[in-house]
DNA sequence: AATCTATATCGTAATATTGCAATATAAAAA
DNA sequence: TTTTTATATTGCAATATTACGATATAGATT
């Protein structure tokens, strides 16, 4: 016990929720916003914009960019990041097909 | 050490990572993805459609419901569960934001 | 009142996440 | 080549999550 059952739903529900999870933590959120501020830069930057040292930074980048979040490409000796936009159009693709359900009912709720 | 340092992050922040955090599992998609397409249902509707026991599905709706993403109403001796809009209307201005950003900036990266 | 139905909560085991010091790796600069 | 700079990895402790059996709660039914 413990462990998510993930074999037991779909492809997408799991997709979808990796990328909801990688995005669940402020940090996270915190280097995506900065991301989006800059555009691209080393980890470096985000270690003194973040209260976390640098081993934890690292860790969140690369959760980042396992979910397909974020890409990094080597320069020189260090990497440079930036936001991978295919992950971010799967979860659009998610929030567009919610959005299409909730404007057909009019929020009838119980 | 293990505690998320919610302290040094921005209100704006820590509610958008308690928002994708409730979504970041393939159970509470599968249950939002159910939901939209009954519009309300009831815990028991849920278990029979999930392969989890009642407890754990009763776990997860708590979660969908504290994070803002779900509201229950009581039916008789039953609870009634459907979409919560204004949650979802947050991470939604969130996308927007992302959307905006990723838009003007065309994907000069590294 | 006794029973049934529907959910929530408690307790607990297994597993995952968070965070960082210490250390490894690897390219650049001296 | 030694040193500096930048990042990743390892190892570990603290904490959180996931899952479920057992049990509690509470309204409905008989």
């Amino acid at each position: 016990m413990g462990a998510t059952k993930s074999d037991f739903f779909t492809d997408n529900q799991n997709e979808l929720a990796i990328l909801t999870k990688a995005l669940g933590h402020p940090a996270r959120i915190a280097i995506i916003e900065y991301l989006l501020k800059v555009n691209a830069c080393i980890c470096g930057d985000i270690v003194n914009e973040l209260p976390l040292s640098q081993p934890t930074v690292s860790q969140h980048l690369k959760e980042l960019k396992n979910a397909g979040l974020i890409k990094g490409s080597i320069e020189g000796n260090a990497i440079c990041y930036c936001i991978n936009e295919s992950g971010f159009e799967k979860i659009k693709v998610f929030f567009q097909h919610i959005e299409t359900h909730l404007e057909k009912r009019n929020n009838e709720c119980c």
